[in-house]
DNA sequence: CCGGTTCCATGGGGATCGAG
DNA sequence: CTCGATCCCCATGGAACCGG
């Protein structure tokens, strides 16, 4: 197999692919970008997080929705669920998925219709396609995700998620400069992405004048509780008590290593600052992306070969749509990515890194996002 | 000049809306 | 319903700028 660094990857990208573009380098990190968040989503989509799971959506800081910011992923507790069997013409909008919706089941009244479709006439998946929400802060908002195809019959899934999330997963890339060490730009995405890591949720981070970082949260009747961050986050993680669960958000960083970034002791301030922002803090590797990279694009015989096709469709100066995003999918790559994903599952989580907590594994990230999942979320929020 | 911070051009995605 | 326009948001990476 060939090995590429990532910034080898970067520029074949440039030369080859985005060369019709201003600044062929800078659309190849998007692109790059773009990997990382697909990668992230089919481990999810492997992990059995589909049906909890939504993109893009916009959430309120803790204690202030005055301001909200767009989170790639989150995961959501599911309040209902069913299962709709459908075998009408493409495209599948969001239409004809509530239409054939048994209301016995499942009242839709007081739900705003998205103009979103789950598949296109040309076979675009919309991965969590976003077919309702709710008007009012902080209820909840229907994700429909087609389970299979079979002779044009179509089984959709549709699940109503309460709208406040339990974890959530962002993804950030950086890359170096030709031919220098260390660049500027990277602090402040960093910055970013640790604002808003640490705004979210209810669990606020201390540091003590030791240096000791301590954890910090309100519970009901204006009693704070404050004790050691990681003292206070197995509390949580074992806790069934509202107070400590109502506003809790896990928060999940994922990075890639792009040169002046390093799984080493070596950690630099951008690094840092991310580790010390999110709760779990998770390294994409060189070694993960290229051969990621590799198998979807460069493979000449592989049977990646639709994978390779909608990728090269969308970044093309006479595309016509994009299909290939965390979002927007060529419904045959996505199938192709499912079964990758679901049969390299091993191997793609030995993909990852932990940065923070330091010495937890994967395993342990997983462990603590199911125990969150199967919390009575319906008795915490009073439903 | 050095090592940093701030600014900004460019690429891209999603939600929404309205014309056809 | 479809498609394109528009608005808003986010990511990437290079240039400008600044204090010592």
């Amino acid at each position: 197999m060939t090995y590429h660094s990532v910034d080898q990857l970067q520029n074949i990208l440039a030369n080859n692919v985005f060369n019709y573009t201003r600044d062929p380098k800078k659309a190849a990190g998007r692109s790059l970008g773009t990997m990382v968040e697909i990668i992230t989503f089919y481990l999810l989509k492997s992990w059995g997080l589909e049906q909890s799971l939504s993109i893009e959506r916009s959430l309120a800081e803790y204690g202030n929705p005055d301001i909200t910011h767009n989170v790639e992923y989150s995961l959501h507790p599911i309040l209902q669920q069913c299962e709709v069997f459908f075998s009408e013409k493409l495209p599948i909008t969001s239409t004809k998925i509530l239409s054939s919706i048994d209301k016995n089941v499942f009242s839709i009244t007081r739900f705003e219709k998205s103009n979103n479709s789950l598949l296109t006439s040309d076979l675009i998946l919309r991965n969590s396609c976003l077919i309702a929400s709710s008007k009012e802060l902080y209820s909840s908002h229907l994700v429909a995700n087609l389970a299979f195809i079979s002779n044009d019959d179509y089984k959709i899934i549709i699940s109503q998620q309460y709208e406040k999330p339990y974890a959530i997963f962002e993804c950030k890339r950086v890359g170096i400069e030709e031919g220098i060490k260390k660049g500027p730009q990277s602090i402040e995405k960093a910055k970013q992405g640790a604002y808003v890591a640490r705004m979210l949720s209810s669990l606020q981070k201390v540091r003590m004048p030791s240096g000791e970082l301590y954890g910090l949260i309100y519970k009901f009747n204006n009693e704070i509780c404050i004790k050691p961050y990681a003292e206070l986050m197995a509390e949580i993680m074992e806790s069934e008590n509202p107070s400590l669960l109502c506003d809790f958000i896990l928060t999940v960083g994922v990075v890639s290593n792009h040169g002046n970034w390093f799984t080493s002791d070596n950690h630099n301030k951008e690094l840092k600052v991310l580790a010390q922002s999110y709760d779990w803090l998770i390294f994409l590797t060189d070694k993960g992306l290229s051969e990621f990279i590799n198998h979807i694009l460069l493979d000449s015989e592989s049977n990646f070969e639709p994978v390779k096709k909608a990728f090269l469709e969308s970044y093309n100066i006479k595309r016509k749509r994009t299909r290939f995003t965390k979002v927007q999918i060529d419904y045959k790559a996505d199938q192709i990515l499912q079964l990758y994903f679901s049969d390299n599952l091993i191997g793609v989580e030995n993909w990852f890194n932990v940065i923070s907590p330091k010495d937890k594994s994967m395993q342990e990230l997983k462990s603590q996002i199911f125990r969150l999942k199967n919390k009575n979320w319906r008795e915490i929020h009073s439903l």
